[in-house]
DNA sequence: CATGAATGAGGCTTCATTCAT
DNA sequence: TATGAATGAAGCCTCATTCAT
């Protein structure tokens, strides 16, 4: 879930083009505290009592502000994605190759999830806690997009020849697994850029198209679908 | 959490009261249908009434049967490393060298979850829902105990010279990492061989020490020593 | 409700005469159990649960030697109250006048206590819960003769011009209060005696009938009914 | 428990949430039905659901004023106190000695319990039924305070000569005993102003000195020093 | 805009009791 | 006689939500 290449910047755009700006403001507020609140102690325990308290306002504002509480945690995954695009775009913008690309993304996202560990790990939480949600989310799609867009990358690394012949969807899904735990990692207060500078080392090793010696390690490259 | 090393199979066994052998298979039985009501709802909507209602019986059995709803998921923790531990012993056995070992115990982890999705999914669940419970489960200590023990054996690999120089607990966070990808993949009913020769694939290159002599990529060399 | 003055000694006699030795024994036994459980815990904590595990059987064998909860609390008052005579009796047939009798009971009845605190700590306990059960039940009717008894001692010295005019029911009821006080004092492990005859030593000045100074420094002696 | 000899008013006021006006009278409503169905049915019977019914609100209501049944059962004991300190200090006031003070206390003491029979049965159920519960609550201490406070003026009255030679802390805790036993006979509907007389005789008579002069049995001879 | 008040569903647990063996 | 197994009622609590002000 940690991995942000696109962002909308607050969806609902235009579904009410008139949000008065302190209205805009007291949503903006409510959503950090939802997000403090839900890194700390968890999607389940992130009741709406308790993010009213840590705001310092009343239970209502909240079902005031968000129709549902549903509707506050979709806006949870806006804001950091939203963050997320803003930290990784300006690295991911200048690279030039597949390669770089990767690693550029790699350590980027490790980056931001050192700027911004309480948010990152609120929707991380916020993910984790789906499978308990209604099956079909907002953020759930953003979701598939991402793997979509990193597989995309991946391809075009073998297309031009940069990237050895892996099954691009497995590789992409692990990159993701990959990240989610340097998240742990950093959530845990432990230093953030050794161990993206080791990922990086790890999936550039995974992917890179050294010839690959003859008498075939292993297996299958089939279509794992 | 996939990851299953070792199980001491079954926990708490006889811990003052003698287990009645109708009392383990209802206990057992309970267990199962626990098991299927995490992995499909999650561990917050595992409520002792739906696990009850699926078992056929009332709620009060489980609280006959186990003290707490914790001491159900602590049970259900037990059973699925059992059921890990008997699946990936026997193919761990029999390599003899750290590269063996590591492509054996991804390949066996990946069948393990393609024969027990459901209470793999479960376990999974159970661990991602811990944030939000007591902090202190008697599985998450097993849990550490297997990133150690995988720690281990990369060093290994890396002393005798087969594994390349990367720093051994980022190495053993994304496999594992990996392996619940692997998880999610195998939960959503797609086949799960392939995914698994692509992560050995994968984890065998992102490991491999420099150029290994052609013909042979690396094969075991027993150190003669 | 400590106070005893008549037993009679296990009620129910007669109502299966045929009662196996064995079965009176466990019940004996059983009865024993509850009363250390009320006396630790409460009435409303001495769950039938708990009692058995005190007495190392199974929750069964309570509902199979006492049809019910209630029977067993029943029991329990009766097992004390026949103490309580088998340690009353004795001081008290010896008195020759109402004096010397209030003075026995008050001080046989505070020995009782320290022989048997937590025997009569349960019934206190029991006494105490009734609000909370059926409000009819054996016990309370015993209890109310108890009171009369008292009541009729007390008439007695009057008539014989060795206590003054006070009311009776409220002389009786106070030193029944009063023991009850002096129970608290003993089950916190202090020491008995002296407590003994402090007590006689108040009793005695509030009942004898020393010529009552002129001038009336309280007015009313009616009946308080 | 009945004693009350000294009230704060309403304890935790203003504990971090002002008291809205609306609020307020809300709880004390609450508070009113409670003491209510517990002096009806006992402590353990009044359930939150039964004060709810009573109160004609859901049961939600309850926990919405009160964070936990225990606090509102705090809010019982607080509140017969605040009534008993209303009652019993004016009359105590004006006492000057301390056999004034013994026979005004004993007074106003049954007077309250006939004012406010419901709210001091509900008090002595509660403390009846708090060996049951946590063991150390709220108005535990105060009632300490109150032993030790009847205890002083005990005390005094025998350094004034005023009393006769008893050890202070078993007439305390007898006349203690003795208003529970008021209590009992006001709760049951019978007349209260009576039982108070003879309870003034009673202690009157147990604690006074020798014989005092006649004619003037022992008035008020404050200390000239 | 904001709040306090109220609601009712849902969850976990304890417990007395019944039943079959 | 004794036991383990099972049941269902009742209690307390948390929570998302609605409503009137």
């Amino acid at each position: 879930m940690p991995m942000v290449l696109e962002g909308d910047g607050g969806r609902d755009r235009g579904e009410s083009e008139r949000e008065t700006f302190i209205r805009g403001a007291r949503r903006r507020q409510l959503v950090e505290c939802a997000i403090e609140v839900i890194a700390e102690v968890g999607l389940a325990r992130a009741s709406t009592v308790r993010i009213a308290r840590r705001a310092g306002v009343s239970r209502g504002v909240l079902t005031y502000h968000f129709r549902d509480r549903g509707e506050l945690i979709d806006q949870v995954i806006a804001r950091v994605y939203e963050l997320g695009a803003e930290t990784l775009e300006p690295s991911l913008r200048v690279t030039t190759t597949p390669r770089e690309f990767l690693l550029a993304f790699i350590g980027s996202s490790v980056e931001f999830y050192a700027a911004y560990p309480r948010h990152v790990a609120a929707l991380h939480a916020v993910f984790a806690g789906f499978e308990d949600d209604a099956p079909t989310r907002g953020g759930d799609r953003r979701h598939i997009r991402e793997l979509d867009r990193l597989g995309e990358l991946l391809f075009e690394g073998q297309t031009r020849g940069e990237f050895r012949d892996f099954n691009v969807d497995v590789m992409a899904r692990t990159i993701r697994q990959a990240l989610d735990g340097a998240l742990a990692h950093v959530v845990a207060g432990r230093p953030a850029q050794p161990y993206a500078a080791e990922l990086q080392a790890l999936f550039d090793a995974a992917t890179r198209s050294a010839a690959p010696p003859s008498g075939e390690p292993h297996e299958a490259h089939d279509d794992p679908d």
